[in-house]
DNA sequence: CCATGTCGTCGACACGTGTCGAAAACTAGT
DNA sequence: ACTAGTTTTCGACACGTGTCGACGACATGG
């Protein structure tokens, strides 16, 4: 390679990543040279030489990849591609972080990107006392000097309550994930509780918590409990994704008619899941795409040295109304 | 590190990969050492000296990431970590093998594994060239010497075809996709037009074709379509997973009652979906995450030398009967 | 013409492991 | 005790790039 330019190989490794100055002429030669070998760069002599990783771990927590989180990695990825990174796949949630620890002090891999962040998240504890760099999607307790993007559930919560209200519903169900995980006072399901009810009263609206996992059974499960706990109200808010089209399809089940005698509205359904049931779901979207972009992009500032202070974004989304919302027609809803 | 366990370089190397006998003392002194410093090998040294990789390129199509592939990428995922090897994120199709190309060089990376196959896929050509291993889930148009790992389309569409015999059905239509993609005569929806055809007969069956794309617009057409010219099919055979949610939640929509007035069978929903839907439908599985397992351990085994020749699976898939079928109760929908 | 500074290039070394030939230590058989 | 064979360990080198100090070429200003 060296010789077939008629230059040094550290003139080659100048031309090539720019950290000298190099005339024009002999870069000339040195890119022709490339070109006529074929030449690739060795990426694992340039990683022992000391050049930077280019890849990012992309850790899911115990639960793996759920579709879910499918948005957030397609955006995360391609963000990840334009800036000449790559993402790769590390499942298994505490004890895997170890391993990362392993390939961050290899060289092999730059830094991490957390998805499915608890609250009392053990990797954020490795990571931080590794000194790894990474950002998370979603919030850990004490997020003070780290990069995170979540959701806006505050900001999602009053924009569907807000729509609700200019319908001219009153009382309202919603859907939360089971309490009690104990893990401090900023869970997250703490956190909606409180926000749901301040925002219905604010908007004169009383509002019913009813609690289900986040699978379909929960949702047709919480169905039934409206039915017959709380037949009067005319709509319904669903927090989680898949319990929320659980719901919808319970209800087609049961014979409610949607968005008729009921109203749904989901906060956090995936895009790609909407289209998916009938009635097509009024949802307050979930800019997964966008979050994941922006966390990989934060982590990349980060280690490419352009960022000061930690970045940390929320994201609302909007108002998408389909088909599963509408004024109430009846004042309540009688079936046995 | 060396001079910890007052042993040479060269004794550590082979203390810990065991390619050259150690004697039980000096082993255990490098252990030991190894513990004492919390030592980790220095992945990319070891890749520079010659060591093989453990990391497997994840390349899909130009498709991108979609929710069907999230099954086939569970299972593989979980297969490379029980191996002890990586899976890395390969987006963007063509053009983005030639990188993998340079990664495998580099001895970044062992092989690939390749999701969303096409008959013609450009991916195998260089892949092939550059003497990269690799494995497939799909098939091309020349598969000989080939891994691969793809669905026996013809099984599972003998198993669906005569479980709607069973039931009754005497008139049925199937959602194909949009033929034309001119490939080759093994597309895959040309053997599975013949395929239904020919079992459809075998059973005794009429059977008439819809195209539709995969997506749930199309789904929903193909509804219209099968109401307006078909009024005489008492069951619907979907081949793609998305196309037949779609199709599902137009029939009710439009008022279709199922199973009881149309049966609706899917012959590629992905497991994660079929719940979301109401009634849940009933398909022939699409054992993805075993698939996906099967092909990376296809891959590994090439890798490591343990194959001789190609391996080639296929997997049809098991009848799960569940919402959307049941026996044809009017003998023709009639319908304005 | 010389002093000073800038640009472009070179040579040498380091990075941490795998591998190979050979030396050393040990074993067994005579 | 000596030889032949086997096991265990060592030393040296290679892998391909990044980085740093240094040196020559060239321009500028006096």
């Amino acid at each position: 390679m060296a010789k077939m330019a008629r230059v040094s190989e550290s003139t080659v490794s100048y031309a090539l990543n720019g950290k000298r100055s190099i005339s024009k002429q002999t870069r000339d030669r040195v890119l022709e040279a490339v070109k006529k070998l074929d030449y690739k760069p060795h990426f694992a002599a340039g990683l022992l030489a000391g050049a930077k990783s280019k890849s990012i771990a992309l850790s899911f927590g115990d639960v793996g990849i759920s579709a879910g989180s499918l948005e957030y990695v397609s955006g995360a990825e391609s963000a990840a591609t334009e800036n000449g990174y790559h993402l790769v796949l590390w499942p298994g949630g505490d004890e895997a972080i170890n391993e990362i620890n392993n390939l961050v002090k290899s060289g092999l891999i730059a830094g991490a990107l957390l998805m499915e962040t608890k609250l009392d998240d053990k990797r954020v504890e490795v990571l931080v006392r590794e000194k790894i760099p990474f950002a998370m999607i979603g919030r850990v307790a004490d997020n003070r000097k780290l990069n995170y993007t979540d959701r806006d559930f505050e900001a999602a919560a009053e924009t569907g309550i807000a729509y609700l209200e200019t319908l001219g519903h009153k009382e309202i169900a919603y859907i939360n994930t089971a309490r009690g995980r104990g893990v401090s006072e900023l869970s997250v399901d703490v956190r909606f509780h409180e926000t749901v009810v301040a925002v219905s009263n604010a908007h004169g609206m009383n509002a019913y918590e009813i609690l289900a996992e986040n699978n379909p059974a929960a949702g047709r499960k919480a169905m039934t409990e409206i039915l017959e706990k709380l037949p009067f109200v005319t709509a319904v808010v669903g927090l989680s994704d898949v319990s929320t089209i659980g719901l919808l399809s319970a209800a087609t089940e049961f014979g409610v008619r949607i968005p008729d005698e009921l109203s749904i509205l989901s906060l956090s359904t995936p895009t790609t899941q909407i289209t998916l049931s009938w009635p097509p779901l009024t949802t307050v979207s979930v800019p997964a795409d966008l979050m994941g972009r922006d966390a990989v992009i934060a982590l990349i500032d980060e280690l490419e040295g352009r960022s000061t202070k930690p970045h940390q974004q929320l994201y609302g989304g909007e108002l998408e109304i389909r088909g599963t919302t509408t004024a109430p027609r009846t004042r309540e809803i009688q079936r046995t």
